[in-house]
DNA sequence: CAGATGTTTCGTCATGGTGT
DNA sequence: ACACCATGACGAAACATCTG
């Protein structure tokens, strides 16, 4: 909802919160207009609390900066008419809510796009490598032949020669990075547990897929529980990576050709599969999406700071041409 | 210090967009 | 048409701060 409402911030004042918390921050944004012509000056106050004027002198055909490139004013109108006639139609109000809010485009859409306008702007890298989402710590110490990100986070490097690196994305640096090494990285006996590893980590649950060969990382301790559940404070979690030949523990989540279903119980497990496969998934693009979403928050307050340094010196730049051009006559 | 209140973080669901 | 992805919304839990 948040960015239909900054369509209207330069003209009502409005205390804006990012519904429940989800961007985690808040920018205040009052405005007032004087009407046609007339500088309109509006407050934005950034997270870190401070307050910036963006006084609008020259109307500029330049999109505001924070406005999507798809602003839906229909929407806007919406979205009033139903906060009045909230009282009434109180049943309605969540589906009307959904429809209301379409999609709007992508984070790293927007930006890149205000990156081609202006040269002040960073441009959010279609792969994460290049950003923090991959940690450089990972690429410092051998080049991967796969990199792989866990169900909590921790992002696996499988390099050549066997090696396996985990590295915690939380913290920076080498300190989040743990490495092992496979010992029958050539070609391992069927059925064979590959290797264990056992982590410092305090995350509890371990999970992810290695394409082709070895299938799991499962914690023994915790199974499948959530992580944020997961109690293992100080324990040294466990880990193995198995060999899809093996009897895989419970919660174990492997590929299984469709055509050798049968029995209902094997079509359950195969819903369940899919559905723990999902929203592991879903998992995973959520934090990705909040990582961006956050890049996006900042690019835009740094975009604000910018434009006013830029509105500062047009206005004292105004000033001046107004003293050249209309000298005092005493 | 305990309870209230606010904030942050995370997982999940619903849904639109997009590629095949 | 379908699968998959991106993201807003929502609720729950953890954590922080305030208040009596």
């Amino acid at each position: 909802m948040w960015w239909h409402q900054h369509n209207l911030c330069f003209s009502h004042p409005i205390e804006e919160d990012y519904s429940s918390g989800d961007l985690e921050k808040k920018v205040s944004v009052a405005g007032s207009s004087t009407g046609r012509g007339s500088p309109a000056v509006t407050l934005v106050q950034l997270p870190s609390g401070q307050t910036v004027h963006v006084q609008g002198v020259i109307q500029t055909p330049q999109p505001s900066v924070i406005q999507s490139p798809q602003i839906q004013t229909v929407q806007v109108a919406t979205i009033a008419e139903t906060d009045e006639s909230a009282d009434s139609e109180g049943v309605i109000d969540s589906h009307k809510r959904r429809e209301i809010l379409s999609r709007r485009p992508s984070y790293r859409k927007i930006l890149n796009e205000l990156s081609s306008d202006v040269p002040g702007v960073p441009k959010i890298e279609e792969e994460k490598s290049e950003e923090e989402g991959s940690p450089p710590n990972i690429a410092a110490m051998a080049v991967p032949t796969g990199i792989y990100q866990t169900s909590t986070g921790q992002y696996i490097a499988i390099a050549q020669g066997g090696t396996i690196q985990i590295s915690n994305p939380g913290s920076d640096g080498v300190q989040g990075l743990q490495a092992l090494t496979m010992t029958n990285s050539g070609a391992p006996p069927p059925g064979a547990t590959i290797v264990q590893y056992a982590a410092q980590s305090a995350d509890g649950t371990q999970q992810f897929f290695v394409p082709g060969s070895q299938v799991v990382v499962q914690d023994e301790e915790t199974e499948l529980a959530p992580s944020h559940m997961a109690a293992a404070t100080g324990d040294m979690p466990t880990y193995q990576i198995r060999a899809p030949t093996t009897a895989l523990p419970q919660g174990v989540v492997m590929a299984a050709s469709p055509g050798s279903l049968h029995s209902p119980q094997q079509l359950a497990e195969e819903a369940t599969r899919k559905r723990e496969l999902r929203l592991m998934k879903n998992r995973e693009a959520a934090k990705e999406c909040r990582r961006r979403k956050k890049e996006y928050v900042k690019c835009l307050e740094s975009r604000v700071a910018v434009l006013e340094v830029q509105n500062k010196k047009l206005i004292e730049e105004l000033e001046t041409l107004k003293d050249i051009c209309s000298p005092k006559t005493d």
